[in-house]
DNA sequence: TCGACAGATAAGCGTATACTTATCTGATTC
DNA sequence: GAATCAGATAAGTATACGCTTATCTGTCGA
């Protein structure tokens, strides 16, 4: 069940930072190091766990590795939200954002 | 940080089965319970946390405590992911789904 | 080919977390 | 007012998780 790799993936707030960061744009593991407090294995690891959520995805570029947003776990977290569709009238401030921006 | 206790919350199974449960209805704890193999405190706890993550909202009636969705904790979910807009084209079926269900 | 470097994996450790049983609080009913 | 019931809290325990240091794999330039 990857609803569960993936909450418990953006359930960790150094996560969240590296996924932040990688979401202003692709870079390998030791660019993502630089600028944060955090030892190269941890990093490894943390990528590791964005990338079987689905919130990161890999590219091997001679001895680097290029990370990017893998928009496949943003969509799964939409999806997820879908379910509960219902209860969105109530509280639509975020959400009229997240439709204008959908416009085309 | 109630991005934090947020993603906390839905990390665990048990406690985003007792909020889809939820979804489905109000009810109070012991509802909530039947159905589930889960002890009254488990259920008390799991309660606790999905409330101060704006997940879930209670309101007592008598010696009951009736249990609600809060779509404060919905919609917050969605700002975050408004953030990462982005990267939503390359894969936008289940964001498209998300669009027309906000259509007025 | 060798040394250097990017990154992954292994093993171990301390803390957080999800659970349990036991007990407490507060509201209802007799 | 006593018994009962819904639910919260306390305390303890076992496992999961994030981190560390040490080591391994694989790619590159000299």
């Amino acid at each position: 069940m990857i609803e569960n790799e993936l909450f418990k993936a953006l359930a960790d707030p150094t996560r969240r930072a590296i996924f932040e960061k990688l979401a202003s744009g692709a870079m390998n593991a030791s660019a993502l190091r630089d600028g944060m407090t955090i030892s190269q294995p941890a990093m490894s690891q943390h990528l590791a766990v964005l990338r079987t959520a689905r919130l990161v995805r890999e590219e091997r570029q001679g001895r680097f590795v290029n990370y990017e947003v893998d928009p496949e776990g943003l969509a799964l977290i939409a999806a997820w939200l879908t379910k509960y569709r219902a209860y969105w009238p109530a509280r639509i401030d975020a959400l009229k954002i997240l439709l204008k921006d959908m416009e085309p």
